[in-house]
DNA sequence: CCGAACGTGTAGGAATACTACATATCCGAC
DNA sequence: GTCGGATATGTAGTATTCCTACACGTTCGG
C-alpha cells in the first residue's frame, strides 16, 4: 500500500487532531477546534487566515502543525485536503433528524468512503497473499455468513466463475454446516462475520477445521472467529456509532471478496479466462432488452 | 453535495488532465504526461521541482495550471492530493496479470473508492428527495433486480426494519412478478439494474405500474427501464473497462439503500424508532458468542 | 526572406511560509 | 507575597515559493 501518509496521521488527520487535542498548548487548540469544526472552511484560508480566524498568531497555527506530526504548514494542508476528499466520517458529523435526503446522501456517502479508505490503510497484504494462495490452490469452496455478512457471501458465490471451482453461499445454517463438514483438506471455507463473534459462523468454522478443510474469516474485530482462521483477513471500518449509522462493514468486505477472486482468476489458465469472457458477452447479450441487431422489446 | 470543485474539473482531475492534453502546448503536454503517468509522485515535487522533472521551467508549468482551470499552483495542487487520496480509477493504472495481491487489494480499493466518490457527486439530490417521498408513505415495498443487482435487492430486503413497512425481495423471477401484481398505488417497486436493460427487471417494472403501483429506478445508465419509473435514481460510477474489472455499481448502489433506509426512517415515530433499537440491541446479545456477563462458549 | 504570432524561458517582484528572538503569563518555592 | 524559572505566545525579520512582466527564440504565411 503505497498512499501517502504522515508521520502521526493515525488514521485520518482529523482522527489524529482529536487525539492530541489534549496534549496541545491553549492556543493551539483553539486551531485545533476550528479544523475540527469546519475542516473544508479550514482549506480555504492560508496560514495568515487561518491564524486570524483562530485568533492566534501564525507562528501558533506553525506549531499547530508541528504538534501534530508535520513538517509544516504545506504538508498539513495537503493533508488536510486529502481528509476532506475522502469524505469526514459520520463521528465527525452526526445524522440529523431533520437533514434532507441530499444531506443523508452526502454524509453516508461520505462515511462509505471514509470507511472503505480506512479499511484500505489498515489491510493487511500478507494475509491477502496468503489467503489467495489458499483459494487459487481449492478445489472448492465454501463462503458463509449471516446477516449483512451473508450478502457479502451471496456477492462471493456470484463470483464463482471467476474462482473457477465449484463455489457455495448457503443461507441456510444447517445447509452451512452439511456443506463445511464434507470438507477435504483443498475445500476453503470463507466465513465472514463484522464481529468476529457470531455463534453460528464460528460453529461453522470449527466444523469446517474439524472436517479436515482450511478455513479463511474475514472480519471486523477480535473475537472466536479468528482462532478458526488459517487466514485471518482483518477489516477495520467504523464502529456503528449510532443506529442509524449504516453498517459500512460489509461495503469493505464486498471489496475484498473482488480482490480474492479477482486475483485467484489472474492465475488461472487463458483457456479458462476465454471461457469466463464468452460467457459475460453471451450473458449481456442474453440480459438486455436492447439487442445489438434486432429490436428491443421494451 | 459541499465537496470542494474547481473549475474544470470534470470528474476526477486527472480525466479533466487527459481530456485536455490536446488543446495544451507541447511543453505543458510535458507536465501533463509526468501527472498522469505519476500523480503521486508529482504531489512530492515543489513548482520548480516539478518543473524541473518535466524538463520546463517554472511558468509553463503555471501556465499548465492555468490551462486546466485552476488560479495558480497551489490550487492545483490541493486538487491534486485529493484525487491520489480517493485513489486512482483502475482506467488509470490497469490490472495486471503479475501484480500481486496486495496490489490487486490496493487497486482494486482505490478503484471502488473512486466508484463512489464519482457517485457521489453525480448523484442527484431531488431524485433523492422524491423517492424518500414515496418510500416514506408507502405502505408496503418490493426490491428486485437480478445479479448483482440482485444482491442489492437483498441487502435493502434487510434494512426492512428501517422502512418500517412490509419489505419483499423475491429472488425468483416469477415471485417477483406475483409479487408486484399485487402492487396496489401506495406499493414502491425499487427496481434496480445497473445497465438500466435487463429484460426481466424492465418487465417487473412494467407490470408494478401496470398494477397501479410506484416506481422507483435504480439505475447506471439510459435505458428502457428508467421510462417506467416514477422516480429515477441515476448511479454514475464507472463503465467495466476489461472483465476483470469488478462491478463495482453494486457498492453505490448498497449505499443509495443505505441512504434511502436511514432517510425514511428518520421520518418514522420515536416508538418506531425505539422499537428497533431495542432489536438491535437483542439481535447483538443473541448473535455474540460471548455474552457479556457469562463465559461465552467458543 | 520578412514579419507576425505563438511558444518558451529569464529575471525580478509579491505573497506566503518559516524562524529567531523577545515579552508576557503562569506556577511553584521560598 | 514576591521572586525565579519555565512555558506559552506574539513580533519582526528571513527565506522560500509562487506568480508575472518581459524578452528571446521559432515557426509559419505571405
Amino acid at each position: 500500500m503505497t498512499l501517502p501518509s504522515h508521520p502521526g496521521q493515525v488514521d485520518t488527520l482529523l482522527a489524529a487532531v482529536a487525539a492530541r487535542m489534549a496534549e496541545l498548548r491553549p492556543s493551539e487548540q483553539k486551531v485545533a477546534a476550528l479544523v475540527l469544526d469546519d475542516p473544508i472552511g479550514a482549506l480555504d484560508h492560508n496560514m495568515a487566515g487561518l491564524a486570524d480566524a483562530a485568533g492566534v498568531s501564525e507562528p501558533t497555527v506553525m506549531r499547530f502543525c508541528s504538534a501534530i506530526g508535520f513538517d509544516g504548514f504545506r504538508s498539513f494542508k495537503i493533508a488536510l485536503a486529502q481528509a476532506v476528499a475522502v469524505g469526514l466520517p459520520i463521528a465527525h458529523s452526526g445524522l440529523d433528524r431533520d437533514d434532507s435526503p441530499a444531506q443523508l446522501g452526502e454524509k453516508i456517502f461520505n462515511h462509505s468512503i471514509a470507511s472503505l479508505d480506512r479499511a484500505r490503510r489498515r489491510l493487511d497484504p500478507a494475509a491477502l497473499d496468503r489467503a489467495v494462495d489458499l483459494l487459487a490452490d481449492a478445489s472448492s469452496l465454501v463462503f458463509v455468513g449471516f446477516g449483512a455478512s451473508g450478502i457479502i457471501a451471496q456477492d462471493a458465490q456470484q463470483k464463482f466463475p471467476l474462482f473457477g471451482v465449484p463455489c457455495d453461499a448457503p443461507a441456510d445454517f444447517h445447509q452451512q454446516f452439511i456443506a463445511v463438514s464434507m470438507s477435504t483438506p483443498r475445500t476453503v471455507t470463507v466465513a465472514i462475520s463484522h464481529t468476529g463473534h457470531t455463534a453460528e459462523t464460528v460453529r461453522i468454522a470449527a466444523a469446517a477445521r474439524e472436517a479436515g478443510g482450511r478455513v479463511v474469516t474475514i472480519t471486523g474485530d477480535d473475537g472466536p472467529l479468528s482462532s478458526y482462521a488459517d487466514v485471518d483477513i482483518r477489516l477495520s471500518t467504523f464502529e456503528d456509532t449510532d443506529m442509524f449509522t449504516p453498517t459500512v462493514s460489509r461495503l469493505a468486505g464486498l471489496v475484498v471478496v473482488d480482490v480474492l477472486a479477482t486475483a485467484v482468476a489472474l492465475r488461472s489458465s487463458e483457456a479458462h479466462l476465454r471461457r469466463v469472457r464468452a460467457m459475460k458477452d453471451a450473458l449481456a447479450r442474453m440480459r438486455d432488452v436492447e439487442q445489438p441487431p434486432g429490436e428491443g422489446l421494451a
